[in-house]
DNA sequence: GTATGTGCAAATCATTTGCATTCTC
DNA sequence: GAGAATGCAAATGATTTGCACATAC
């Protein structure tokens, strides 16, 4: 945990920019659990927790996590993106249940192979990529929607 | 064209839904050119052939062309989604560039075999898959943003 | 001390919805 | 003629922005 704040401090001294109590609460908070989420829960989550962050605040850090690579999209539901943090892990992708929303990682050796590929074929310096695979999960398929 | 109409028009009858010269319109111009397009843009590509169609008229259409399979979802970019017709093509994935936006379009047929192991390993029944890849293209990468 | 970050309220933008009217089958 | 679809205007919801104040470096 510690550790993470410590990345995202280096990364905004780097940047010229600064650290404040507010982005601190809300790193631990996105590296308390495991679990996706939206801005909309890690918002509910800090009034919780008694933390009164507001929703820009939220909103402005975002770009700096992603930059820093310490969250990733995960995917885009509802009308808005869901994320999740990197918390030492490998980059993955998601397998999702198109009826409950279930959702499986999963990492793909052959990924980087075809990023390689790609990156000759077309000349391109690439930078990384977004999979996600749909279906229906086992409880889900044998009784549709 | 002719036979994208007729796919779309045995669709809706099948569903017990129906045909309009609006819906005939909108999907006339998805059609025409193999570009990208959102709903904006579409709406304004009709307007300017004097085509007066409402963006709830598109808005209300789109699921029904994703489910006919007559498009797909592209990306996500700028806060709204971005589609493109699949004319008899097969499905594909997409190159972007982060920089200028350029893409290019790729099938991998590898994903096939993924998603027969995952629908194995996970016990999903897999219904598509959606991969992006990005990096910078070969003009962008030599001259960073 | 300066420039960045914060909270708040208001603005923006994509998308959806209610409803009266029109049109397809 | 019944049920769908349309256009319009208004509602909704996510995200962004302007601004005065607070604060990190």
């Amino acid at each position: 945990m510690k550790e993470k704040i410590e990345i995202f401090k280096q990364f905004v001294r780097d940047k010229g920019l600064r650290n404040t109590p507010e982005r601190e609460n809300i790193i631990k908070e996105v590296f308390s659990t495991p679990e996706h989420f939206d801005v909309d829960e890690l918002y509910l989550r800090l009034r919780e927790k008694k933390k009164k962050i507001s929703k820009p605040a939220i909103y402005r850090l975002i770009p700096l996590l992603l930059e820093a690579r310490l969250i990733q999209e995960a995917y885009f539901e509802e009308g808005h993106v869901h994320y999740e943090h990197m918390y030492g892990r490998q980059h993955h992708c998601h397998l999702r249940c198109l009826n409950c929303g279930d959702t499986i990682e999963f990492t793909e050796v052959f990924m980087g192979t075809l990023e390689g590929k790609l990156a000759k074929k077309y000349d391109f310096a690439v930078e990384g990529h977004k999979l996600e695979v749909f279906g229906y999960c086992p409880n889900c398929k044998t009784s549709p929607p």
